[in-house]
DNA sequence: ACCTCGATAGTTAACGATAACAATTTGACG
DNA sequence: CGTCAAATTGTTATCGTTAACTATCGAGGT
């Protein structure tokens, strides 16, 4: 049951029961043409007699590349890049090739060079980066290869190609949801500094305050924890005034409705609020959650499509793809009193 | 800056460059004794000077072994996968491995069965198998392999050597941590049919109250979502001696905290809750989450531990490890009124 | 001075596939 | 029935490593 020969059957022990030459297996397996379909059956009759596998080391050393794709992914513990990462590696394999990931802790310059090069070492057919962070593109644009790159989530105006969620737009339809609600303004609560994501968010969201011709607070900065939205939230809830909050995710969300139900503010009684992500859990928060959907589906299977598309013919002008996020409106967003 | 040269350098290069012979320079790549200390510094150089990198796939072609991991996994967007994941990988790649995900939609015998020929096929040295469910692990002893294999998450009473979360007695600590408080009983929702993670919480949560000597209540099933939870909930909120519960994990935990809070029953003060998994976000709940926190970098560490370990001396043992969780105390529990 | 042995280095042969070219068979047609 | 082109198959070289030998050089012992 274990061992049951010496060797993995090759190419040659396949060609030799089935009567042809090794070349016409690699044929068959390639699906060249002028093949007779008679020994097209016996070449494959013979292959899953044997259980033979093609050896995709002997492969690669030849032709000169890999059917391989590597990922460098961040926290992809974190619900946005985990599922962009799935869907990615789902995608990757309905078109024949594997994903290798790499994850680095902090998204430094060091630390993603470290791992595109982990990845170069593996001699990755293409590379996917999902990398929204300032200086990781610097690292990615300090990084010269003939490697195929797309960053998902990079910025919208730099130079590698890539596609992210339209953050601008989807922080205005969050703004302008709870201006049509009636409140004055609306407050925001951050992403980290450095973060395309929050750059983007904090954007849109200043413009359409701007467009309506409404004051624009402060920024609350948070990273995207619930711990940071409740730290923030604590302080958000002492303002009077604060009656629509835009949160640049759900999990600060989260942490902000706590906070404010401690402090005895209704939500959305008293405290509208809005989130971006649409974590599953969402819709189970108190009180449920509207907040702003990306299709991180459709993200990472545009990342793999113009990843395939320059592998196919380099050199290409560089290519940018913004999806835009829907709002889902649930039960945290009401008029003001 | 896109396409210095014809070819990539190889071996050749280097000992041309150095005036050694190709073989003198894979030695000092493989840190070969009996090379002379000049002589891999001029190696080195030359290394360094061309930017060179060792093909794999040559290196395999010859060795007849990668340094390519295997994962399969399900929904590796959940929390506890997707960290267990992320661990793998850095402590693989630690280990001078790199690793390839694949995902599959369903736990069902063909699509384990198809993840791992892919990964086969790839050559890994060796699998992972993120397998909480009853149905992979039949495929999973179905299949007749060389490479050694291991089970994160799976049938603690199977052949497949593993490791996995002490799912009975995180079970116990919950429940004896309600019981504690002074409830009469304690009530279990439980995950989905199918997982060992479901079975080995019932069992351990049953195994307490018996134990006790106290009545055992319904098991209220269902899945890992918060959405389930509330569904649940909005049973549970209508049992009146329902005072304690014991959720099989933090989402679905989630959502019975919003359908109690609903039907106007207090956390903890009517009802007390504890969960599982200790998601970020669980201290943020309202109330704060008491819940159990396994350790999912250590279950990836001792996964790739057991690994590398089959990897070296074949035939060895089954070795199945389990990791203790720990309860995480925060406000979602106080004594019946 | 000679032999031996260890340290260091080089030579050659795999590994298992694809590519390029050569050889053979087949079929159409005059 | 011979000829030629197309269809089919086979042969050989090659990719870049490591493994297994072989060769060379000095030092130490006799």
């Amino acid at each position: 049951m274990t061992s049951e020969s010496l060797r993995e059957p090759a190419m040659v022990d396949v060609a030799r029961l089935a009567g042809v030459s090794h070349q016409t297996v690699s044929r068959v397996l390639n699906n060249h043409p002028n093949v007779r379909p008679d020994t097209a059956r016996r070449v494959r009759a013979a292959i899953t007699e044997l259980g033979y596998r093609p050896n995709r080391a002997a492969r690669a050393l030849v032709t000169g590349r890999t059917q391989l794709l590597g990922v460098v992914g961040l926290n992809t513990t974190l619900y946005g890049p985990a599922s962009m990462l799935a869907a990615f590696e789902q995608a990757a394999a309905a078109a024949g090739f594997a994903v290798s990931v790499g994850n680095v802790a902090d998204l430094d310059r060091e630390s993603v060079t470290a791992v595109v090069e982990r990845h170069l070492d593996e001699r990755v057919a293409g590379i996917v980066v999902i990398a929204p962070v300032v200086s990781a593109a610097e690292a990615l644009e300090a990084l010269s290869t003939d490697v195929p790159m797309v960053t998902i989530d990079g910025d919208p105006r730099r130079v590698l190609p890539g596609v992210t969620v339209d953050q601008g737009m989807g922080a205005r339809i969050a703004t302008q949801h709870l201006l049509d609600a009636g409140h004055p303004t609306v407050w925001h609560v951050s992403g980290p500094e450095g973060w395309f994501d929050s750059a983007g968010r904090i954007a849109g969201w200043e413009a359409t305050l701007r467009d309506a011709g409404v004051e624009i607070p402060p920024v609350f900065p948070a990273d995207w924890s619930a711990a940071a939205g409740y730290r923030t939230g604590t302080m958000l809830a002492r303002i009077p005034e604060v009656t629509a909050i835009f949160a640049a995710n759900d999990h600060l969300a989260l942490g902000i409705l706590r906070a404010l139900y401690e402090r005895g503010r209704r939500v959305p009684e008293d405290v509208s609020i809005v989130g971006f992500d649409d974590v599953p859990e969402a819709g189970y928060f108190i009180p449920p959650l509207t907040t702003v959907r990306p299709d991180f589906r459709a993200v990472a299977d545009q990342a793999l499509q113009l990843l395939l598309s320059r592998l196919s013919a380099q050199l290409q002008p560089v290519e940018r793809v913004e999806l835009a996020p829907r709002l889902v409106v649930r039960r945290s967003v009401a008029a003001p009193r």
